[in-house]
DNA sequence: CTATATTGTGTAATTATTACACATTTAAAA
DNA sequence: TTTTAAATGTGTAATAATTACACAATATAG
């Protein structure tokens, strides 16, 4: 397919922009890289490709690139998403920034680090690209350059924030049944929850609008479905306090 | 006083060597800034330097750096706090990288910014250069460059922090009063709290150890002297679960 | 020795969290 | 059409955490 030959075109020379631009000087290259989670099968995925480096050949790698000299970091973060799985409109945030001086074996890369959320179901199109496969994160090893080091940070950034905001919405489709709510928290805690709690404390919340409308297709009584109230949400929106450690 | 002149040369130093960097290439320049907070007075502070760049004459600006094409991201957070306090056994950590494109008149220049608790009591004395000063945070306004932006980013990151972790225990001596641990956390997270609930949350933790010493020097019945036990919160430290926003 | 300032302490009311079981509803299989 | 399988939907009692609140004791300063 023409678009995956661009794809894989667009990396290579990646590639050797980073090696140009960073060997033999005393420059610091800046790059990105995104961390693209999302959500199937009740499992937490992480969206990955196989590194070009021959360093790391067979390895899976993050999505990154390198940051243009006139371009915001954070517009970079939105570029290197939107080349990879087409979306522009998503939840993404900067979680850390990693810069050890041998991290990237072409030079010295200090590479900052996105968090995206992704809903998989409304895009799955765009992955077409046979270099690119979503993981799931209980499998995610042995990542090449620093990543692995970079995806445990995000996995565990992405565990507390999900605690305090709303967030894991971003991985749900619009509509979702209580049970796709308690199987996203679950998989992204690694944890098991109790059902009726779990139900009670989020219908407390009261920011879950009952749609009157019922699951299809599964093969067993359906639940029912719910969108988040956003707007609730940003109004009611808490100020946190409490010591707790 | 020949200290004095020496920071000072560095500075002027530093900004050249942005400049040479910086102008006239399509190169982005990396720098480190630190935002250094202590506690005096029963007030959280902030270390500030006045900028040197004319555009910003009379503004304060955080302490900051390029860092070196060899040096680890973290390692230049260590250099530049200890050129600047003398310091180096302290709490450090990375918050967050700003990179908008015009963010720094000389050219561009993408910066990590690095939060650092440290007690004024014990490091008084390395700050005897009168363009350095603790600041009130109360009256932190209009920063040189985007520092306002980071330096807020910075302060809400701790009020989050402080209260989910034992780092507010690096501001204060290592013998404190209850009431010198309530003030902190009064003045970090801006709010009032009731005198005998925070005791009891704080006794209930169990992580102070009563030193069975006594305040001195308070014109008014001095209170009991505790320390943080850190091997029994590293122990026992949460996993912490419970969505909540 | 009196005044002032701040420490140290407990209880009752409210709210949040946990553990736990059974009838209902749907689709699929017999 | 009936039965089975699989999941939904619901409530209560016990425990733990949080809040609001007042007074006696102790040290220093005058």
């Amino acid at each position: 397919m023409a678009e995956e030959k661009t794809k894989q075109a667009k990396n290579i020379k990646t590639l050797q922009v980073i090696q140009s631009e960073v060997e033999n000087t005393n420059h610091i290259a800046l790059s990105v890289d995104c961390i693209i989670f999302g959500f199937d099968e009740a499992k937490l995925k992480v969206l990955l490709i196989r590194s070009d480096l021959k360093k790391y050949a067979g390895k899976w790698s993050l999505l990154g690139d390198l940051l243009f000299p006139n371009e915001d970091l954070d517009a970079a973060a939105y570029r290197i998403l939107k080349q990879r799985t087409g979306l522009s409109d998503v939840y993404l945030e900067q979680v850390s920034t990693f810069g050890t001086v041998n991290r990237h074996p072409a030079g010295r890369v200090v590479t900052v680090a996105y968090c995206s959320l992704i809903n998989i179901q409304h895009h799955k199109l765009n992955i077409l690209d046979n270099e690119l496969h979503w993981h799931d994160i209980k499998n995610v090893t042995g990542l090449a350059f620093d990543h692995q080091e970079i995806f445990d940070t995000c996995l565990k950034q992405l565990q507390r924030r999900v605690q305090e905001h709303p967030l894991g919405f971003n991985l749900l489709p619009k509509k979702f049944s209580l049970r796709d709510l308690q199987n996203l928290y679950e998989a992204i805690l690694d944890i098991k929850m109790d059902r009726r709690n779990f139900r009670k404390k989020f219908f407390s919340m009261d920011f879950l609008i009952d749609l009157n409308e019922m699951e299809q297709d599964v093969p067993h009584r359906p639940g029912k479905l719910y969108k988040f109230n956003y707007e609730k949400y940003e109004k009611r929106k808490k100020k946190w306090v409490g010591i707790d450690f």
